[in-house]
DNA sequence: GAAGGTCATTGATACATGTCAATGCCGCCC
DNA sequence: GGGCGGCATTGACATGTATCAATGACCTTC
């Protein structure tokens, strides 16, 4: 894990509630922060320790996972660029976060984090309403982990790496057929964040791939060929993912 | 619904963050807060409308839902005495909120609150805490969630409750036979939120029953008799089975 | 008191999924 | 280059669960 603090790269935190934030209170963030490097699979929070540091990821996903009695693993979220971790005024992590590929994170000392807080009264509320939206994300993922089928769980969750990843262009590219969805972690995680096991997963896939509505490039390349198609086997809001579909086609379209 | 400002009573809410507020500040709460009433499947909160009122509730049982597409609503989770809900700075819901029985909750005026909340600088440290919590509380339910079995989901909804609702006597009760804990929810609500179908609930506690884990001394009651069994079918089943006969031959023993 | 409704439960059956085993692919290391 | 281990996939099979249907208990309404 290398350390330094030339460049922060906060700029790129731009769809989050701290893009409203003011330009002295920016640079103040600014100037505390150090940018981290982890190798996938390295560990960045260990849960119940108490972390001294308010995280931002810059580049790459982490995951967010409780440790159960038995060793194994069970995730509970993705964190990707932009993303806030960390207690503010209270360190003890319920949860670890382990780098599932290759990443980049801003780290915000707690005590020189939590004193701009006092002193800013812009960053208050951007911290909150940055606990609402995580909170409603939580949520959005218990909604899919509730399908009763696995091809609804899949299909709601790549729906909601269209929503939620949008603008972040190492996961989601849009194409002329549809949009690609890179998908960074392994099978056998993916299994575990839906509450399956690896092979109903790739049996899932192929339906919906028999079924034309995706198409697998690589094992972990989706292509989404009929936005609504996936809505409908998700059991969800069609219209707002064909919202989505038009938006990324629109923006493929002014780029090319 | 009734409305009215004689007794706050939000001296009940001990066991969170809220509960280390200054004197001042909580004499603040109470002077702005108004008490309101709710009768079972009222709506308190409807989801995407701009709400004017942070909550906090006193007695009873909430569900947070969302509703999809089709109509059918899909809880997300429950709020019981001293939980807060509302979005401080962004009044706009993204789960409606609807009384689960008959409920009284403690509205305070967004505007004031959030006035409050600028003011006292113990206020903000306790918000953040609550979202904090109420963020690993959901996680928790994602955790639930992704067991593949049912009677899994079940044992962890039931020590979920243990665990959360600690205190609250509308719901749990010490018996000398175990814990007995009063399902807030129909079983096709309960259903919903485990992501099945009220059939399977039905076999899965009557399995659980069957096994002695547990009594059902009426649809909504249900006595633990054995915690760490329910534990132990919460986590893996293989297990389970092991010490629930090891410990049926030992009370064979005891009573041979 | 009778009728109608909702709810929990139970049974029978079809279907989805977990499990086990085998294959092939790929990258890594010797 | 050859062997090894991890990963995705596929098939066969056992298990779990959804679904449909029917029953009984309870409550409300008339």
């Amino acid at each position: 894990m290398e350390e330094h603090r030339k460049e922060t790269r906060l700029s790129l935190v731009k769809s989050t509630p701290f893009s409203q934030l003011r330009p002295e209170t920016w640079d103040a963030l600014e100037v505390m922060c150090r940018v981290k490097s982890y190798r996938a699979n390295q560990t960045v929070v260990h849960a119940q320790e108490r972390s001294y540091f308010i995280g931002c990821v810059l580049s790459g996903v982490l995951r967010m996972e409780k440790t159960l009695a038995d060793g194994r693993a069970q995730i509970v979220g993705l964190l990707v660029q932009g993303d806030f971790f960390g207690r503010v005024f209270d360190g003890t992590a319920e949860f670890s976060i382990e780098a599932a590929t290759d990443t980049e994170i801003c780290a915000f000392p707690r005590a020189e984090f939590e004193a701009l807080l006092t002193q800013s009264p812009d960053l208050e509320p951007a911290v909150l309403l940055n606990a609402a939206n995580e909170l409603d994300r939580a949520r959005e993922w218990l909604i899919i982990l509730s399908n009763q089928k696995i091809v609804g769980r899949i299909a709601g969750f790549l729906l909601l790496m269209c929503s939620r990843f949008r603008g972040i262009d190492h996961i989601l590219q849009p194409r002329p057929e549809g949009v690609e969805v890179k998908i960074p972690i392994s099978r056998g995680d993916l299994a575990h964040l839906l509450g399956t096991r690896p092979e109903s997963i790739s049996r899932s896939l192929h339906s919906l791939s028999d079924r034309g509505v995706i198409d697998i490039l690589e094992p972990d390349r989706i292509l989404i060929r009929d936005m609504k198609a996936l809505a409908l086997a998700a059991d969800e809001d069609e219209i707002e993912a064909i919202a989505i579909l038009q938006e990324l086609l629109k923006n493929h379209r002014t780029e090319s």
